[in-house]
DNA sequence: TGATTTAACGACCATTTGGTCTATATTTCT
DNA sequence: AGAAATATAGACCAAATGGTCGTTAAATCA
């Protein structure tokens, strides 16, 4: 069963390492610190790759940087479509999607902050590769959740006057600033209420 | 009316460059390019400094950027102390609150985005000085807001069961949400639209 | 005027930056 | 087994980093 288009293998020594292991341990640094203030010993020593293998296998820093930067969104994204899933009931889902970010918000995880924020603000405006992926990210998730709000308005759940565009721009300010002033005073309960009390005002 | 503590000039050659203006001009730097990806050379040009004067006058490139920070943040508890001066009416100075960021949140501005949002995300993690600043701003921030939204509940213009504190919470995470979404796509008009849905949600 | 004080300048420094390259180890294929 | 191919390691590099320091210019006071 294995090889059936019979590709023949590489012929010399094969790689010892997981390549997405590898970006995965390279996103946590770059989480941890930005892209500016991590130089690339930082990058080594998590990915346990020597400077020939890193360039080798990933070119530089910024193209790691990117791949790492993929890999946070791909999360993101997968996390959104499970919480908002069609087939759930909207305002659940909706609910869910706050509590994530609520969660996110506490504690040592508020602390830590959000890769996508913190590299929207250091590099977006200078960087074309990132601004692109950051604002495809942006889109996506707005369009997510004024689908969910959509959806619950279609059943009757919405307050009257409620526009599912507009209210999903509010969702997604919401939670990415509870994300930026949670990497300095991460509150979780506080947080919590905050979030309740503003579905409740879109729900009915 | 001049030096009425007759106090003597100091001695030698005087200061030829004023300080605060180099701050400012720091800060500009600092703005648009963030913390760590600002060298000193960027200074230099900027303020029009030798290295030596530089050091000399602000100690060294962090302490240089601590001012900077608090010249910022000196800006905007300026701007919010006339927005939501109590002598108004709360709404309107809610009103003018929003429409102030939905502004900076718009075009060139937009992209230029937040140093107090790029600051806390790229340092307020690792630096105990900016975490001091930016806690204390995000405090200050949410204290006034809420102060506004209880003289609008006071004053029987808030909707029923709206709590100033949650409510105040929601506006500031509301606030700096869109200043961080508006850095890769800074449209002023669907903002505007949100921002006025969310206050109205709110208000009686 | 001359002594004193301090601002201003920019050459200079050690360190660190991201990135390259050669030598070696290890695997596959014939 | 031997040849070919490629991953790995880390020495090495030029450039840029933040920061220092000796010298010079300019102002004040006696």
């Amino acid at each position: 069963m294995s090889n059936r288009t019979s590709v023949p293998l590489p012929r010399g020594r094969p790689r010892s390492f997981d390549a997405e292991a590898a970006v995965e341990r390279a996103m946590g640094v770059f989480w941890s610190r930005g892209y500016h203030a991590t130089a690339l010993p930082d990058l080594l020593r998590a990915t346990k790759l020597s400077r020939g293998s890193l360039y080798a296998a990933f070119g530089d820093k910024h193209s790691l940087f990117l791949r790492a930067l993929d890999c946070y969104i791909a999360d993101a994204v997968t996390r959104m479509d499970i919480e908002l899933d069609p087939r759930k009931e909207p305002v659940d889902g909706l609910r869910a999607y706050l509590a994530g970010y609520v969660d996110r918000a506490s504690g040592a995880h508020g602390r830590r902050g959000c890769l996508v924020i913190a590299t929207t603000m250091e590099l977006a405006g200078r960087d074309a590769d990132v601004n692109r992926r950051i604002a495809s990210f942006f889109k996506v998730m707005e369009a997510r959740v004024a689908d969910a709000l959509s959806r619950a308005k279609a059943a009757g759940k919405l307050a009257d006057g409620v526009d599912p565009a507009n209210a999903a721009r509010i969702l997604v300010c919401f939670v990415e600033g509870l994300r930026v002033i949670s990497k300095t005073a991460p509150t979780g309960t506080i947080t919590q209420a905050a979030a309740d009390a503003l579905l409740d005002r879109f729900i009915r």
